[in-house]
RNA sequence: GCGCCAGUAGCUCAGUUGGAUAGAGCAACGGCCUUCUAAGCCGUCGGCCGGGGGUUCGAAUCCUCCCUGGCGCGCCA
């Protein structure tokens, strides 16, 4: 990042002597082979049309502007087309190493937020029975796109929206209350759409333990009520604990019964009809999406009287904007994502921007044993939870594999695979590397082998191959963030941290480093890998994925 | 039928606001522990980037038409 920064400002100020402007699309990046520069721009080639000059011309007069002048740049080559290759000394590479180990943790904070207010919403699952591992890679993907974002300059809020409202929780204590009076051997089944696991049996006993016989002689509405406000709360503080072993945090709980209770919801309708954009037809009230270039207008009260779930999603919308967010970002499972327009619809209809809603589409997780794929269902009972998974491979191995791939593409999780410590999982190269560097400076401790302070350090001894890319890739951290953050995609940190640990283990198996040969290079090489610590930290950090001292 | 996502090495996947000879890991094969952690390193093998056409100095990336797979198209949640 300080090689794009310090080239940028250059090629613009050659640009600015040579009368020409700065074209919209150029660009400066690293080339995929090291021959053709540290970084490379075709701005040449940009302006060779509206300058009317050849590319080969115009970037031997940029190269003529910048060379000699800027003593960061050891060499110029004007290339191919009209490529402009430029390559940075060695001692502005070693200057990485110094700045890193001065920020620290800050290391790879970026402005890219500029302080604006983002929501990220993700789980939110009905809390009608525990979390399953689709759940969890929503989990990973949210918790971690938070923490890229505050790093990126976001002011970030996390949220879960707790569907404590509507159908499905009167299911919920229809379901419980069935097995309530099971067990006190009332001769029934459950109805269809009841939920079939075992864990609602699990409440019914409890229950039961609890309050006796009492809610058999109950008004069956109050028994209901009872039931379903109690395992709304055990349920809910399960997916608590699962969350908080998953290491992910929601700072807000919000509750869909308290927009209700606020009369949000007819707040919103108000406010829609007032601007024209919902009215009734045929006994229910519709929001016309169609204005919005959705496909058909949508219902949001039912000639029943009963909400549809899109009326208090735009209610909650509306509330969050309300809260003062610029950015709301929904993660969601993918089967919803014939949903995104309807919604985009409506955060318009609000008076909001489309793109001030950002839709992540988590794509199903097929969770697999041995090769072997195994049912998923909540509705059926038959699931592995987040905390079984969890709890088998460790909540590191879990997010990183969650965090491993883009999150719209649909990802295959092998119990067996993920507990394997090979490079099939790849959380202990990544970790193995953070804990080869706590090693040796474990040993430097012992041996009394002095680490100099950040600005102390002489890197020149900086100097071999495998030098040169450790250094090249500290430098590439900031990007590996930016571009994580810009696109919403934390599986780009996962990719970097793989390459720069991959670096290290290189690095570590070409290089003694406090037997080298003399005391500047065990002490300019002790400086590089403290640098390299700390950006794997910084990294691990946002995914959520622990750093060990030792393994 | 319409829409969204995907199709890149034997397998799992990166790379798509157009850049130079398309990458990584796994698997396979061959090497490396008297040495700071071998949970590691080095090397070899491996490709019509689903297919056709188009745009241009340049296409895995953009446009278009097909093929294949997943998902979604309710006054369900």
């Amino acid at each position: 990042m300080r090689a794009y920064t310090h080239l940028k400002a250059t090629l613009e100020q050659a640009l600015a002597s040579l009368n020409l402007p700065v074209p919209d699309r150029m660009t400066i990046e690293p080339p995929k082979d090291e021959q053709f520069g540290h970084l490379a721009t075709n701005a040449a080639m940009m302006l060779a049309k509206e300058a009317g000059k050849a590319p080969r011309k115009i970037a031997e007069d940029l190269k003529a502007a910048i060379e000699n002048t800027d003593p960061a740049i050891a060499r110029i080559e004007v290339a191919g087309p009209g490529f402009l290759n430029f390559f940075f000394t060695d001692d502005f590479w070693r200057q990485t190493v110094t700045d890193i180990r001065e920020q620290g943790a800050a290391y790879g904070r970026l402005n890219l937020g500029q302080g604006r207010r983002v929501q990220v919403e993700y789980v939110s699952a009905n809390p009608t029975g525990p979390l399953h591992i689709g759940h969890g890679r929503g989990a990973a993907v949210g918790d971690s796109l938070a923490r890229i974002l505050r790093a990126a300059g976001w002011e970030v809020s996390t949220e879960y929206y707790l569907n404590d409202a509507g159908r499905q929780m009167l299911i919920l204590g229809k379901s419980i209350f069935c097995r309530y009076r099971q067990h006190f051997g009332a001769d029934i089944e459950l109805f269809d759409d009841g939920y079939k696991g075992d864990y609602i049996m699990d409440l019914a006993r409890d229950l039961a333990a609890e309050h006796g016989r009492t809610l058999l002689d109950m008004d069956e509405d109050e028994a209901v009520s009872i039931c379903r406000e109690y395992g709304m709360k055990v349920i809910l503080d399960g997916i608590k604990k699962d969350l908080q072993d998953f290491n992910v945090e929601h700072q807000v709980w919000f509750s869909e019964r308290s927009l209700t209770e606020a009369g949000k919801v007819e707040d919103t309708f108000e406010s829609l009809r007032n601007k024209g954009m919902a009215f009734d037809q045929d006994g229910a009230l519709w929001f016309r999406s169609t204005d919005f270039k959705d496909d058909k207008d949508r219902v949001l009260r039912k000639s029943n009287g009963d909400l549809t779930y899109f009326a208090s999603d735009i209610a909650y919308h509306d509330d969050k904007y309300k809260r003062g967010f610029d950015l709301v970002i929904d993660i969601w499972g993918a089967d919803h994502h014939g949903y995104i327009p309807r919604m985009k619809a409506a955060v318009q209809a609000l008076g909001k921007e489309a793109d001030q809603l950002e839709v992540i589409l988590v794509q199903l997780v097929n969770l697999l044993k041995g090769g072997e794929q195994i049912a998923m269902s909540t509705r059926a009972g038959k699931f592995e939870t987040l905390a079984d998974v969890v709890g088998e491979v460790g909540a590191d191995s879990a997010r990183f594999i969650f965090l491993s791939r883009k999150s719209d593409s649909k990802l295959d999780f092998d119990l067996d695979l993920v507990k394997e410590k090979s490079m099939d999982n790849p959380v202990y190269y990544v970790q193995y590397a953070y804990a080869r560097i706590n090693s040796v400076f474990r040993k430097a401790g012992e041996t009394g082998v002095p680490v100099p302070a950040p600005g102390q350090a002489d890197l020149s001894a900086l100097d071999t191959l495998e030098d040169k890319l450790l250094l090249r890739c500290l430098e590439q951290y900031p990007y590996a963030v930016q571009s994580a953050a810009r696109g919403f995609s934390p599986h780009h940190i996962s990719f970097y941290l793989r390459e720069l640990a991959g670096l290290l283990h290189r690095y570590y198996s070409a290089n003694k480093i406090l037997t080298a040969e003399n005391e500047s290079v065990v002490a300019a090489r002790l400086a590089l890998i403290d640098a390299v610590r700390h950006v794997l930290a910084n990294g691990l950090d946002l995914l959520g994925v622990s750093a060990p001292e030792s393994m």
